[in-house]
RNA sequence: GGCGGCGUAGCUCAGCCGGUUAGAGCAUCGGAAUCAUAAUCCGAGUGUCCGGGGUUCGAGUCCCUGCGCCGCUACCA
């Protein structure tokens, strides 16, 4: 049995969870997870929210209300959107919470006694109506290359230029409309390049990574790593654990993988075993799987890792980073801030969790990006999951209860036919464990949908309906393995569709909970309970509907821009 | 600017280390069947595999180049 940790990367507190968060590091963690289990082994899944920052505590302003009032407003919101999605984490914390703050001061302290932090000056640009300094994205002004106006404070969208905030001509705060002051400041920086050596020797072995991962690491590494800031002047954040160091907080990026352990260590506590975090942290056989977006790859294979190689406690490092690429929606780039996305929050108004969970799953954007398209989504739900899939199963269970009164035997001997279907079926279904096993759900996906596509031809091949006339061994031959294979299908599919593949078992009596290694036995008798649709199908107009929803609140959003 | 990725049928995508007539699903067209959620099954077709050049007996696959889209570029989180 293994022991295997995984986390979903933290969500930021300051908004509500979209399909984007679904697709990139929730769905796909939540069906390994639940595949892990079913095959056995030792898993725990957590994840929480990402507190802190400028964001944040600005939302906190307008509101006139306490930064942690938001952070907790949307930890509250996504956990609960994550529950109606059957997305099942063991535990779900946030990064403001006590337990974090003590945990990553030490990180902190850990890194500067280890002599991997340095302390620098340096000037930046201040707001002082809002009395803070502004990070790159905050400032605008004129592009000291092509003098363009509209330039950020990072980049000038005109010539593409890369600048240097403090040479902005004309900058101005996008906070206040004020003009910035030049302040200097203090911060500590996490020197990574001291971590070079360790981290490529700790990556020489990491050759089943992920192309997409693989690239991104060794395009920082070879240009070079540099010393990377690892504090921030905030009042909003985990203050740095040293004298005189007053309204200097850590990093979000520093502290919020922190919130993995101590979102295990808050879980180890519910459990009424305050220590059984370190069976898993501190477990050098642990797999330690971080599941998450392309965006957050350098800091879950280069400074994550770094990290925690120089902490008192030995931590485990990752395993694996099996890092997804974007969703995007109706062929644009999905923008929370124009709005252009899908909350699930407003799905789950309108649409039952588990036809996303099997659209995203379908169409994951593993290897590349992918697209969701709302007529899509209603193809692959009417086609796969409703003709396919949930029309093999009724047709099977309604001939079973008119001709059979529900009950289906084995017969002694199966047909070659009868047999080879069967046998392909179990195939398949070791592909699928491959597939999972690999974070291939789309491929999952495909091949669970095949099992049932072999089922229909099977059925229409062996003319029940006409041979039931003539030998009635016959016709239950028929029923019998395409009960089976539906059998099958409730195991394969249940990490993806977890909640319909119950509904499926309950209609062949079958035990709700089960596991990987029942693929093997083979049921001998099946009786088939009150059978109802597995799915439903959905109409034009509800489509329709949505993208209406959408135009509508793109419409706004505009309309905002354009009134300023 | 630098680094990286992508561009395959109307649509969404698969094509591992280069190997015979380039694939799947959906959509389209024709047929079969009627147990079933008008659900299924069989058959058919379609592609200058972004353009151009090169390596090779052989390239969607490797190399160079052009075009287009995208990401990263370390103070977005």
């Amino acid at each position: 049995m293994e022991k295997i940790l995984v986390t979903s990367a933290l969500t930021y507190a300051n908004g509500k969870l979209h399909i984007g968060h679904v697709a990139g590091s929730y769905l796909n963690a939540d069906i390994f997870v639940r595949y892990q289990k079913l095959i056995g082994n030792d898993v725990i899944y957590i994840g929480g929210t990402d507190d802190y920052g400028t964001p944040i505590s600005l939302k906190a302003e307008e509101e006139g209300v306490a930064p942690r009032i938001i952070a907790e407003r949307y930890n509250k919101s996504i956990k609960k959107d994550l529950q109606g999605l059957n997305i099942q984490l063991d535990n779900f914390s946030g990064t403001s919470r006590p337990r974090h703050i003590k945990i990553s001061q030490d990180f902190f302290t850990n890194l500067l006694e280890a002599g991997y932090v340095t302390k620098k000056t340096l000037k930046q640009l201040y707001d002082k109506k809002y009395k803070r300094f502004l990070a790159d994205r905050y400032i605008e002004g004129i592009c000291p290359y092509c003098k363009s106006d509209g330039a950020r404070g990072d980049q000038c969208d005109n010539c593409g230029k890369l600048i240097d905030a403090i040479n902005l001509i004309e900058p101005k705060s996008k906070i206040s409309g004020e003009t910035p002051i030049i302040k200097e400041t203090t911060h500590w920086y996490l020197n990574l390049p001291k971590f070079e050596n360790e981290l490529r020797e700790w990556l020489k072995i990491k050759t089943y990574w992920k192309d997409n991962v693989r690239n991104f690491i060794f395009s920082w590494l070879n240009e070079g790593l540099k010393e990377r800031a690892i504090t921030r002047d905030l009042d909003w954040g985990v203050p740095i654990p040293l004298e005189n160091t007053k309204g200097k907080v850590l990093y979000v990026w520093f502290d919020a993988p922190i919130g993995y352990i101590s979102s295990t260590q808050e879980w180890a506590e519910n459990k009424g075993q305050p220590d059984l975090w370190k069976d898993y942290w501190l477990n050098p056989n642990t797999k330690l799987i971080h599941f998450l977006g392309k965006d957050n790859i350098p800091f879950h294979t280069i400074i994550w890792p770094s990290m925690l190689m120089k902490q008192k406690y030995p931590y485990v490092l990752p395993y694996d980073v099996p890092a997804n690429e974007f969703l995007n929606l109706e062929g644009q780039k999905m923008s929370t801030s124009h709005n252009w996305t899908v909350w699930v929050e407003d799905y789950l108004k309108y649409f039952n969790g588990e036809l996303l969970r099997y659209v995203l799953a379908a169409n994951a954007p593993e290897t590349k990006d992918s697209d969701f398209c709302w007529k899509d989504f209603q193809a692959k739900i009417n086609n796969e999951l409703n003709n396919i899939l949930g029309n093999l199963a009724n047709r099977t269970f309604i001939f079973a209860q008119k001709c059979f009164n529900g009950k289906i035997s084995k017969p002694e001997v199966l047909s070659e036919q009868s047999q080879q279907t069967l046998n392909e079926a179990c195939k398949i279904a070791d592909y699928i464990g491959g597939s999972y096993n690999n974070y291939q759900v789309r491929k999952a996906s495909r091949l669970a949908m095949d099992i049932a596509r072999i089922g229909n031809k099977y059925f229409d091949e062996t003319q029940p309906w006409f041979e039931v006339k003539k030998s009635k061994k016959i016709a239950e031959e028929t029923l019998y393995v395409c009960t089976e294979l539906l059998r099958i299908i409730s195991i394969v599919y249940s990490p993806i569709i977890p909640k319909g593949m119950k509904k499926l078992r309950k209609m062949i009596n079958l035990p709700g909970k089960i596991s990987w290694k029942d693929l093997d036995k083979k049921q001998i008798k099946f009786e088939i309970s009150e059978v109802s649709q597995l799915f439903k199908k959905i109409e034009d107009k509800e489509i329709e509907k949505q993208l209406e929803l959408l135009k509508a609140t793109q419409t706004v959003e505009e309309k905002i821009m354009e009134h300023g």
